[in-house]
DNA sequence: CAACTGTTTTTTATCGAGAATAACTATTGA
DNA sequence: TCAATAGTTATTCTCGATAAAAAACAGTTG
């Protein structure tokens, strides 16, 4: 079974979406910048919605016949990508599951757990490694260093480094760069998500995401922007599976953000260093008291680990 | 053709080295741990060995016939590795030939031109990526973003941030802490080079990278060291293939070394960090003057090749 | 004739197979 | 008995095949 066709399925919802509200349909090549597929996938779709019934097609006479149902819509789990299922799978063993330092990871094993292929599997982990959180011993099997509290002193403090540079940049840049007109919305966003902080508290992590990322964007560093993913991965997991205060730990991040911008804004760097420092130590608090302690019996696993890849 | 069997050929010919001088054979667990590599690997040697006349194998009783000769060696070229076979010719594509930035990467193409399978070169590329010079357009090709001066000055920023962080971490470092041990063998073999540096000079590279990678290692900091990779990586190829002035250059980056050494032996923070600094610069100047100054053509190049993708 | 549609070619994403290698288990002989 | 050896099983690494998706090419139409 080479490839599923969930970007052809993940295609066709957006499109049902974008119907929804949507009279005069596009063209072929309008549709697929839209949906940002190629041209041959945009035909496939609408093959498939004229067989439905949901539009009429012959040739650039488009018309929409009735607007699109719940029914219509592919399940939610064919639409994701290979690599996303085996992420997450792949990420609650890890963070939930039996995520003991220096355990062998299994290719093989891993495919046929989730079910799929073990090259899908082997390209995920070499992706994966550069988040640091596991390594490969050439011609054998993968180490799990494990999600522990010296990964996340390590992460945060690179983080540190990089985010604070990122800060003092962001004050150079000049007030016609359209990162100002996105720290505007960004505030914006920050301000309408309090006002009704007590229904939407769960949207934080994807703005705090995004303001970080902008803030990292200021470096003009490819290197401290990717860096950025590793963070990423490590926050979204962790605002995924811990809930313990979440609502507090957030609504104080939204409060140290909108500090935060506003010492961006003051262009005062004693200020902003204050005000990033501050932010910086409490993502670090939080991520560091997400981390259960470990004994010793830990390092002795590590140490076993590390024993047979001499031989 | 799946797999080629270089674990083997290269172990083969390291036991002949290790047979020129040896009478008593080891045992095969023996000889497994000396070459690094599989008691399966050694087996299969060791077959090899005895079906050549080299040596007698009964099960436990082992006996050299005659001394390895030059003939039985394998040919050099076949112990490479298929990624280091892929790396040189990727490197070589995009550091010397046509490194047109924006340019588009097929695999398929690459891995005809290489003569390997599609799946080594996919596997090469999402290792590489992490390099920063290349970027995946999902579903689709990858894009060459360049060794350019935009890629060097990123490099060398972060480089500068973490050596610096490294070098005063390494002050940090408890007496009888193994990286001053190291240290006073790495300066040592600076001296030697010294010593004989008309004859000897281009072994500065691999003793440059010792050097580093010593320091790095002072931060205890995991996204600190494997940066480092990064740094090696381009530097490598920048060595082997830039050779203009390339003695002076080493000489000169020599003596810096031993200066940075002697600050990091002086436990003064001012001169250390001067002392870094001052090296630093002096390798980021070299690495920038080895890049061609690009026109405005190259500009166009990156925002023509940008555009397609959206589509 | 520019934008669109129809058709063909190329490339990517994925799986399964098989050689090379590692890991495990049983045996042997001093 | 126990360390070294022999035999067996499992895993990694690589390739080739195939469907999905993209891209290129070739006609159409207002």
């Amino acid at each position: 079974m080479p490839k599923q066709n969930n970007v052809f399925k993940e295609a066709y919802n957006r499109c049902l979406r974008l119907f929804e509200t949507m009279d005069a349909l596009p063209s072929e090549p309008e549709l697929a910048t839209r949906l940002a597929i190629s041209r041959t996938t945009v035909r496939a779709v609408l093959k498939r919605l004229a067989e439905v019934g949901v539009i009429e097609w012959d040739k650039r006479r488009k018309q929409l016949l009735r607007r699109p149902e719940p029914a219509d819509y592919f399940p939610d789990g064919e639409t994701e990508s290979l690599s996303e299922i085996i992420e997450r799978n792949f990420m609650r063993r890890i963070l939930a599951g039996d995520r003991r330092a220096g355990m062998q990871i299994n290719e093989l094993e891993l495919a046929r757990d989730i079910g799929v292929g073990t090259s899908a599997v082997r390209e995920f982990l070499i992706r994966f490694s550069r988040f640091g959180l596991i390594e490969k011993r050439p011609n054998s099997h993968w180490v799990l260093k494990g999600f522990t509290r010296e990964f996340a002193l390590e992460l945060t403090e690179v983080r540190e480094m990089f985010e604070l540079r990122s800060a003092h940049a962001f004050l150079a840049l000049p007030a016609a760069h359209p990162a100002w007109a996105e720290l505007d919305r960004v505030e914006a966003d920050h301000r309408r998500l309090l006002a009704d902080f007590g229904r939407r508290w769960n949207e934080f992590s994807e703005l705090d995401e995004r303001f970080h990322r902008l803030v990292h964007s200021a470096s003009r560093n490819r290197f401290v922007v990717d860096f950025y993913d590793v963070i990423a991965m490590i926050f979204h997991y962790h605002y995924h599976w811990n809930k313990t205060n979440e609502q507090l730990r957030n609504r104080v991040a939204v409060e140290e953000h909108l500090d935060y911008i506003a010492a961006l804004r003051s262009a005062d760097p004693a200020r902003l260093e204050a005000s990033c420092r501050a932010h910086l130590k409490s993502a670090r608090e939080t991520l560091l008291a997400s981390i259960l302690p470990e004994g010793p019996a830990e390092a002795a696993a590590g140490e076993l680990a590390e024993a047979p890849a001499a031989s």
